[in-house]
DNA sequence: TGTGTACTCTTTAGCATTGAAATTTATCTT
DNA sequence: AAGATAAATTTCAATGCTAAAGAGTACACA
C-alpha cells in the first residue's frame, strides 16, 4: 500500500518547496508545480488519515481496500481472487496472502466454485460487512471535515476539474518520450 | 513505495463506483465521494507515469524520490539519513538500505561527518544531479500534457483549491473519533 | 476418448520495508 | 575526569510484496 506510514514531519511548506524548485530549474510553471504537489501532498496526508482510522477498527488499509472491492461489487459479494487483484492493482499472487490473512480474521471466506473448480470464490462474512461499514462511516466525516471550507458550487468545480485530469491519464498512454497521446 | 505498479484495468469508471457506494451507503454524499475518489485514481495514475519514465532512465521512484529531496535542500546538496527518511516518511533502517543502493550506482556518496562523528552526510554526486534533472524535464513534460485542458483560470482555482485543503489536513490532526480539529 | 492448450490459483525465491535491539559517539552531571 | 544519559545510525528478524515457476482444472479438437 502506498505511503501509510504516519508522523510526515519537518516537510517545506509547499511555497517554500516551490521556491525551491524554480532555484534549481529554471524552466518549471509553478502554477503546474502548484497543483502536481498540492495533490500528491494531500493524498499521502489522506492515506495516513484513513490508515489510523482503520487501524483504530483493528483492521489495515490493505484490508479495508479488499473490503471496498467486495462491497462494491454488489451483493452477494463475491469475487474471484484475480479479479480483485486487477481491482486492487496486486499481482495475483499477492492476493492470494492477502486473502489468507482476511479469511483468518473471520472477514471473508473461500470456497472453490463447484461449477469451475479452477476458479475460487470470495465472499465478505457479515463481519466484514460491519466492518466496511463502520469504516465508511468514520471515512464519511473525515471527508466531510477535510472539504468544510469549500462551498458548494467551489466543490462542483474542483470535482469537475479532477475527473477532467483523470479522463485525461486514463484514456491517454505515454508514449515512449513520457508525451500523453489520446487514445480515442 | 505507494501503489506504483502499472496495469489497472477492469476498474469500474468513477460514475459507477459513486452509483454503487451510493446504493450500498445512502449517507454518502456523491459530490464528495467524487472529489475523494477522482483525487485518489489520479494519484495512482500519476505515479505509475512517473514510474515508467524514471524507469527509462534506470532509477526507481523511490531513488527518485531521495534526489528530489537532495536537490530541494540546495546547494551543497546534502542531508543527514534521519532528515532523509523524515522527509520521505520511512524509517532510518530504510533509508540505510535505499543509500546503501545509490551509493552503489554513483548517485550519492556517504561520508561521516567529522565535526560529530555520530552524523552521516549523504551528498549527492553529479551524476545523481544530472539523473534528478533528466527525471525532472520528463516530468514537466508530462505534467503539462496532463494539465492540457485546464485553462490558467481553471489551473490557478485547482491550485488554489488544493491549497486549501492542503492546509486543511497539515494544521488539524484528527482526534480519537477521527474529527478533524484545527490546532491554530 | 485422448491430448494439447489456456486459464486460475498457489508456491517459491528474492527484495524493500518495518520495529526493535545493538553500536557508536557526544553531552551532561557530578 | 568518570559514568550516565541521549542521539544517530546500523543490524537483525519478520512481514508483505513481485516475478516466475508449478499444479490443477476446463475446454477444444481430433
Amino acid at each position: 500500500m502506498a505511503d501509510t506510514r504516519g508522523a510526515i514531519s519537518s516537510e517545506p511548506t509547499l511555497e517554500e518547496q516551490i521556491a525551491a524548485y524554480q532555484r534549481e530549474f529554471q524552466d518549471l510553471d509553478p502554477q503546474v508545480e502548484k497543483i502536481v504537489s498540492a495533490l500528491s501532498r494531500l493524498n499521502r496526508r489522506m492515506n495516513v488519515a484513513y490508515g489510523r482510522q482503520t487501524a483504530a477498527l483493528g483492521i489495515s488499509n490493505a484490508e479495508w481496500e479488499v473490503l471496498k472491492a467486495l462491497v462494491l461489487s454488489g451483493a452477494p459479494y463475491r469475487m474471484g481472487p484475480s479479479d480483485l487483484a486487477k481491482r486492487l492493482g496486486l499481482t495475483p499472487a499477492a492476493m492470494t496472502h492477502r486473502i489468507d490473512r482476511m479469511v483468518a480474521e473471520g472477514l471473508v471466506t473461500r470456497e472453490r466454485d463447484e461449477s469451475n473448480r479452477v476458479r475460487v470464490i470470495v465472499e465478505l462474512t457479515p463481519e466484514g460487512r460491519e466492518k466496511w461499514l463502520e469504516a465508511m462511516r468514520l471515512a464519511t466525516v473525515f471527508e466531510e471535515d477535510l472539504l468544510q471550507d469549500l462551498s458548494p458550487e467551489e466543490r462542483t468545480v474542483l470535482g469537475e476539474a479532477l475527473t477532467r485530469l483523470l479522463r485525461r491519464v486514463e484514456h491517454a498512454q505515454p508514449d515512449a518520450g513520457g508525451r500523453l497521446t489520446d487514445l480515442d
